[in-house]
DNA sequence: TATAAATAGGATAAATTTATCCGAAATAAA
DNA sequence: TTTATTTCGGATAAATTTATCCTATTTATA
């Protein structure tokens, strides 16, 4: 559904929600140990994330990445989604037709539609507070 | 969503339908030239739906691939998605847990769930004969 | 100012998916 | 039985995604 870096984009934006609510910064090594991704990879998927405006960095010494508390609960998982596999899972053809047009529909269209905006409005409608709340309070993980 | 593979898949069953209703059996390059895809990985592919029963191989000469009329209205598009690219849709992580667990979730999983149950949902209940009477009848299309 | 700590980013490698090629096996018709 | 046709299946290649490594740059503190 996601690809892999998506998952992982997802996670640690959850685990970075989590520790930016203590005013705690973390480094691509923990945030790897607490979702259990590869460390380099995960980087390069923070650079993503903040060259989108969904988590901040700080360089040099005691730096790391944090969310500022007042914007976890207006960031949407949506736009996580977007920042790191594009917006083809909102608007793509569901057999890969250059594009998805009423006008020209593939076979599947109308079904696929549904599903696809069910998908969309879901992502559109979960922030980053809810998610990491769940997670604070030991209801949900994010390895194992 | 799907992968290459499957979306090619989906729609080649489509068009042997469609052709199967006339009883015509229809070679690999005719379906890739039908549904915009490479000939070669498109054989693999019917190879896979052959083993799972979802078409009838030919061999020989005068062969070709084709679906027992009778089946057509039988043939759920949630079997061409299993045949092909797995159950994981239906069953995995939206972020890649080792399994989904209601008593392990990962933070989107009530979310997820229902979406991808929607999804599944969907999958079973639309078979080939709808999608193909759409092509018959020009409501819809397998390219361009 | 020097040093240590931390992200940024380019180069590269491994793994997976997508795609091609070619010979073997099967089959209908001549 | 021979031939032409067609799917089957293994080997290989190309493209993309996933993952690693190393150096440059930035920054707080000593
Ligand atoms: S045209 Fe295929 S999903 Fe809309
Ligand atoms: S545990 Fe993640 S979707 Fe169910």
């Amino acid at each position: 559904m996601f690809s892999k870096a998506c998952e992982y984009g997802i996670k640690a934006a959850i685990f970075i929600a989590t520790k930016s609510y203590e005013g705690i910064r973390v480094s691509p090594k923990e945030i790897a140990m607490e979702i259990s991704s590869p460390q380099a990879f995960t980087a390069k998927i923070l650079q993503a994330l903040v060259k989108h405006d969904v988590v901040k960095s700080v360089k040099g010494a005691y730096g790391g990445f944090e969310i500022n508390k007042g914007d976890i609960s207006t960031i949407k998982l949506s736009q996580i989604v977007k920042a790191i596999d594009g917006d083809t899972i909102y608007s793509a053809c569901g057999l890969g037709l250059d594009k998805c047009d009423e006008n020209h529909p593939c076979p599947v269209h109308d079904k696929f539609k549904g599903v696809r905006d069910e998908l969309k409005f879901m992502l559109e409608n979960t922030n980053l507070e809810e998610l990491a709340l769940n997670i604070k309070s030991g209801a949900s993980f994010l390895k194992v």
